[in-house]
DNA sequence: CGTCTTTTTGAATACTGTCAATTTAAGTGG
DNA sequence: CCACTTAAATTGACAGTATTCAAAAAGACG
C-alpha cells in the first residue's frame, strides 16, 4: 500500500523513481486546462463564464494518477488540494473507533473530493481509488484567491461545499428512513443518473465497489446487500452478475422508492 | 402557523402589525453587534481578529424573534440570509416524498443555520423553533463581499460550511453503524458537550425536542427512543423524567459508545 | 374538567444481522 | 498449464433487534 501519494506534488518526483518503485503517483507530464476537458460541463467550471474558465486555465492543475486500491489522501493529512476526478472511481471513508471503515461517498469523473478538509486544515476522510484513476489537484489557496479577486467566481468554493451538504442531507434521509430495498434502489438509481450524465449507459454498468463497500455506505451488512440484489433479480427489476448490473425495469425500481412508507 | 417569517426582513414590518396579528417575527428594535455578544466565542466571530470582528459589527445584523413551533424559513424559500441562533433551540428538517419529516439537525445558541441554501439559492431544509427563539439574520451576499474584501476574513463562509460537512459525516457514521443505544448515547453526549460549552450544566438539562424528533434525527422510531431512555435509566446511566434528563454516569454512557463493535 | 398530545410499556411481527457453508473468480507458484 | 490459495459473493438457518400495533398513563391547554 503506497503512502507516497501523501507526500509532495507528483511533479517533484522523477518519473524514473516512480517507475522503479512502482509508486502510484507517476508524473503525468501534461498539466490540465479546463477549457478543453471533456468533463468541463460537470466539474468545477460548470456554470461559469468563458472568461472565468480562462482564469481557471491559468492555474494549470497538475494531474495525478492513483492506482486501484491506493489512497489519494488520508484522514488527518494536511489539507492543500481539492481533487477533481478525471477518470476512475473513488470512495471516501472514515475510520471508526474500532478500526472498521465507514464509507461516506463514491466519486465519479467530474466530481470533487476533499472539501471536508477546509474546516480544520486536515482531511476529515480518506480517499481511495477503486480502479486506476486520474485526478486534477486543485490548490485550495489559489482557488480561493481567484474566487476573492473576481466577482464572477465569487463563492465558487462555497457553492460547491453547499452542494456537498445537500448531498449528505439526502444520504441522511436514506439512512434514517429507508429499508434495505429502498436504500439499494436509491443507490442504483443515483448511480444510474450520474453515469447517464457522463455519457455512459444508465441501465447497464459495472460496479467498481464491493458489496461490503456498498453496505457500509448504505448502512447495511454485505450479506443484506447481496440478498437485496438477488431479490431485485427475482422481482425482474435487475439482472445481476457479480458486479455487472443491468437495470431491467427502471420504472419498477423507481417505484420501489415511492413505496417508501412502511 | 405563520408564514410571514418567510417574507421581507423583520424591520420592514411595523411592530404594531406584528402585535395585532400575533406574528412571530415581531421586530427586535435593537440590532446586534458581535463584539459584545455573549456568544461571540462560539458563533461567527470565533477565531477572528479584533479588526475583523469590527467589520462584522459594521453589518449590524438585524434580530428576529421566532415563536415556538413556527418556521424561520422553509424548504424552497429564497436563500438570502444565514441565521445565527441567539437564544432558543431549532430543528432543521426535510420533507419526505410521503409527507413525513426527516429531522436533519438541532441548533443551539451560537450555531449557524441555512448554509445548505448557498448551493441553489433556495433553502434545502426548513428551520423550526422548538421554543421561543431569537436569531441574527446575516445577509449572505454582504458576508461574502466582506469575505472577499479582507484577507483575514477570507473563507470564513467556506470554513463554516466545511464544518457542517464534517458534522454531517459524523451523523452518517452514527446512522450507518450504530445500534439504538449507541445512537442515543452519542446524541446525549453531543448535546451535553454543546450545553457545557454554552455555560449550562452538562449533566442535567431539559430536552427541547420530542421523542419523535429525536427518533427522526437518529433514524429510529419514537417508541424505540423511549425504550432506550428507559433502558439507560435501568442501567443507572440516566435519570429520565419526560424531557428532563440527568446524566448519572457520564463515564458509563461514554463507555456505551466505545462498546460499538456489535 | 374534558380533549389532545406526548410518553411509556407490552406483545407480536418483520427485518436485518450473525454464523456458517459453498461457489466463483482471480492470483500465485510449482 | 494446473493445483493451490485467497478474496468476493451467494445462500441458508437462526438469533437478535427494532418496528408495528395497541393500550394506558401523564401532562398541557383551553
Amino acid at each position: 500500500m503506497s503512502i507516497a501519494v501523501l507526500e509532495a506534488p507528483a511533479r517533484a518526483i522523477p518519473i524514473l523513481r516512480a517507475l522503479m518503485t512502482g509508486e502510484s503517483n507517476a508524473v503525468a507530464p501534461l498539466k490540465s486546462v479546463c477549457s478543453n476537458c471533456h468533463l468541463r460541463e460537470l466539474c468545477l467550471p460548470c456554470g461559469m463564464e468563458c472568461t472565468d474558465v480562462e482564469r481557471l486555465d491559468s492555474m494549470m492543475f497538475s494531474r495525478r494518477r492513483v492506482k486501484a486500491g491506493s489512497n489519494l489522501y488520508r484522514e488527518g493529512d494536511r489539507f492543500q488540494y481539492i481533487y477533481a476526478v478525471r477518470s476512475g472511481t473513488f470512495k471516501t471513508s472514515l475510520e471508526l473507533a474500532d478500526g472498521r471503515e465507514q464509507v461516506s461517498g463514491f466519486y465519479l469523473g467530474g466530481e470533487l473530493m476533499g472539501l471536508d478538509g477546509v474546516a480544520h486544515g486536515k482531511h476529515a476522510s480518506s480517499a481511495t481509488a477503486l480502479d486506476d484513476a486520474d485526478v486534477c489537484a486543485i490548490p485550495y489557496t489559489h482557488l480561493s484567491e481567484l474566487s476573492a479577486a473576481y466577482p464572477g467566481m465569487q463563492n465558487i468554493v462555497s457553492r460547491l461545499m453547499s452542494r456537498e451538504i445537500v448531498r449528505e442531507h439526502s444520504l441522511m434521509m436514506l439512512l434514517g428512513s429507508m429499508n434495505a430495498e429502498e436504500r439499494l434502489a436509491a443507490f442504483l438509481l443515483n448511480l444510474s443518473q450520474r453515469l447517464k450524465a457522463r455519457g455512459y449507459s444508465p441501465i447497464e454498468f459495472h460496479l467498481r465497489m464491493s458489496r461490503a463497500e456498498i453496505g457500509s455506505y448504505l448502512g447495511m451488512k454485505l450479506e443484506t446487500v447481496s440478498r437485496t440484489f438477488s431479490a431485485f433479480q427475482q422481482q425482474g427489476l435487475l439482472e445481476v452478475d457479480k458486479r455487472h448490473i443491468c437495470i431491467a425495469d427502471l420504472v419498477g425500481l423507481t417505484h420501489a422508492l415511492d413505496m417508501r412508507m412502511h
